[in-house]
DNA sequence: GGCCTTTATGCAACTAGTTGCAAAACAACG
DNA sequence: CGTTGTTTTGCAACTAGTTGCATAAAGGCC
């Protein structure tokens, strides 16, 4: 049930048209919460008809034309009451570590080299997220928009930092183990 | 598409029924990979109709009455597949962050104590974590088998370490926000 | 003008996961 | 023996996300 409430945000940062959403949910945004354009496309009809959002009256809709939206009071409103109600954590779900626990009975042949891969997307995305905060957050912009901002950064730092430490442990643990252990 | 390797690889540790998987799910393996009762009967329905687990022969097959099923070599060959197979990871996604980004535009009001319930159960989790690696993993315990394993649960430990610590640095910040910002 | 590519919007079908409920076997209680 | 509660299995409907494809406008190009 996160997705309205992900374009609500994205919209009250800017108001945009789907093709920019689905631009900035390739981005900033789909950092922590990924979305294709046809759920975007889709999410935005249901916000329209639920008064949440509007379309900017400027231009007529047609197929193939462009339409920008804005947040409208209730769309706000839903977005603040969303934020504060209390959510529990959903529990994980990681197909590597899954991975991992099988090659624990069937072998780890192949995985190896998956691992490695990992590693090197991780280890790319860590860089990136650090050019965006050298980028975004030089030392002084602490009003609170930005404090909060810069958090949630900090934790995708953090969380690439994780991962590219871990694939490298279990890397060094896979070169002492014996070959091909269906263990 | 991982729940049925999930419980092939549960199946391949212990044969069990559909009511004692779903019991190890809520513990091990479910750490990383929930499932509930109806996701596994419907799913050891699909793994045995393909021929890749087997319904243990000694019981007749009626409502009630307990079924247990162990894997055909079919089944592990696919959970090897699987294994091996080049996957990409999926991008993340945290709902905490997305509030937390929704926050900084519609203000930060409620969303403190949740953050706080969240710390208490991180640091619960990491509290099992480190009882279950002292109780199951003592010094000496290092077949590959159970180096693996171990890798595992240190994934686990340190992603609730780096929640527990994320979550307490936010509070931090939220304690020098100025009062109810719309920011 | 006709053709190709890019931009922009969107529908439909499918897959995976969640929620609500129910039915059959069995055990225990009086 | 009937009632009640627990264990075990399972169906059905719903929600969310993914994949594949279609349609329309606009701009470049020859």
């Amino acid at each position: 049930m996160s997705l309205p409430h992900a374009i609500l945000t994205a919209l009250l940062e800017k108001p945009s048209s789907g093709l920019e959403l689905t631009r900035r949910f390739d981005r900033s945004i789909g950092y922590f919460w990924s979305a294709t354009h046809q759920q975007i496309y889709r999410e935005l009809g249901k916000l329209e008809a639920e008064g949440h959002i509007r379309a900017l009256p400027s231009e007529q809709p047609a197929r193939g034309q462009k339409k920008s939206y804005e947040v409208l009071p209730a769309g706000r409103a839903e977005l603040a009451r969303w934020t504060a109600a209390s959510q529990d954590p959903k529990p994980h779900r990681d197909p590597l570590l899954l991975r991992l626990r099988a090659a624990a009975v069937v072998g780890t042949d192949g995985l190896e080299a998956d691992l490695r891969r990992h590693l090197e997307l991780h280890k790319r995305q860590l860089a990136d997220y650090e050019k965006i905060e050298q980028r975004d957050f030089p030392p002084g912009k602490d009003a609170p928009h930005d404090r909060i901002q810069h958090l949630v950064l900090r934790a995708g730092i953090d969380l690439e930092t994780f991962w590219t430490q871990w694939l490298t442990h279990a890397l060094e643990e896979f070169a002492e183990l014996p070959e091909s252990g269906t263990a």
